[in-house]
DNA sequence: CTATTGATTATCAGTTTTGATAATTTAATG
DNA sequence: CATTAAATTATCAAAACTGATAATCAATAG
């Protein structure tokens, strides 16, 4: 009876800008006016859809939590079944697949854990995983390796990995990209 | 004859409180009045000394990039005549001295870079200058590595470095600033 | 067609932020 | 003490931002 509900795609549309958002502006410097213009929506909408400032951050960790999860596991089930680490580190820094933008927004979310100790955890769990999923790949290639040395050399990788897409809004930074690919390239190698 | 000059010490101040402003809220999160704030100066004592905010991100600009090349000016001199390279990987992950904050600026400044393509190129510069002087240190001790291989492992050491201090704000991260300078040792090891 | 319920728009009041100017106070000098 | 130039304070108006409510429009079921 009543007119159909759009809060389904209006939360993606929405949570989509936002991202797009704190990534140019970061989580204190988006306003809700950048924010409908971007979905292009009013911003009585935003409101309708999702709620404050408040309840769009909360809403958007949620949100960016869920992507990450599912992205990294779409790409460990993409990965061959030989060679899987090479593999990975040839996806991870392909500039035609990574997506710098969840990166910069993790980044965002970081820098705004300053006054939210709940977020900060998240975001170190989140990195934490990341990293972990990294070493479940290592030790699966190199199952002589100390767990150890499989660790550090994991988060080596997600180091390095990060700082590119960190430095992503400086441009396309291709030879930056090159280099660190061949320097987790040798980080893995002083597994064999 | 007038009353004797303040400017150059509230300048100080005042780009001193600008900077933990920025890496707290971001470029664009930052009110003038959370500055004045911090600085503990009136709002408009911050416009008579430095200027408005446009004026006040060009200001930390020119700071940032002069500390930044002190800093490490001052760090290659420090370092000791023999095993420069570990003594060098030893400071950069010493939570005692390594400063996040001037990292972490350098964070703020470049998602700041979106729509300022001249910012953009400077942090680009500053970056590569940073991994350039990695690299030097690398090939003063291991003259006989060709030295694209020893930009691929500057470029590895710098984006771990980095990401470590980018992490700071999510808490002390002991754990992953371990395991980051025992992978950088390993990437310097893979030259010998 | 009509009732129902959600989408959409219009509008408002209160707060924050910013840029600016004028007025006032302060310290050094002659 | 009077002068001078700077520091400091007070105050203003315009703009931006936010939260909120009411009114209007639109689609579906009966």
């Amino acid at each position: 009876m009543p007119r159909p509900s759009m809060k389904a795609e209006r939360r993606e549309t929405i949570l989509d800008a936002y991202e797009r958002c704190i990534v140019r502006h970061g989580v204190e410097g988006t306003t809700l006016e950048q924010l409908a213009d971007e979905a292009g929506l009013a911003r009585a909408l935003i409101r309708h859809n999702v709620g404050n400032k408040e309840d769009l951050l909360d809403a958007y960790i949620e949100c960016f939590l869920d992507r990450s999860k599912a992205d990294t596991k779409l790409l460990m089930q993409a990965l061959p079944a030989e060679n899987r680490v090479a593999a990975m580190l040839d996806y991870l820094f392909d500039p035609r697949y990574a997506n710098s933008h969840a990166t910069r927004a993790a980044n965002a979310l970081m820098a705004a854990s300053h006054a939210r100790p709940d977020l900060a955890g998240r975001m170190r769990d989140w990195f934490a995983r990341f990293v972990a999923e990294i070493a479940s790949e290592l030790s699966l290639e190199y199952p002589d390796c100390a767990r150890a040395d499989v660790d550090d050399v994991a988060a080596g990788i997600a180091g390095i990995y990060a700082n590119v897409d960190a430095m992503a809004p400086l441009g396309p930074m291709t030879g930056l990209r090159d280099a660190s690919r061949r320097a987790a390239h040798r980080l893995v190698n002083t597994l064999a």
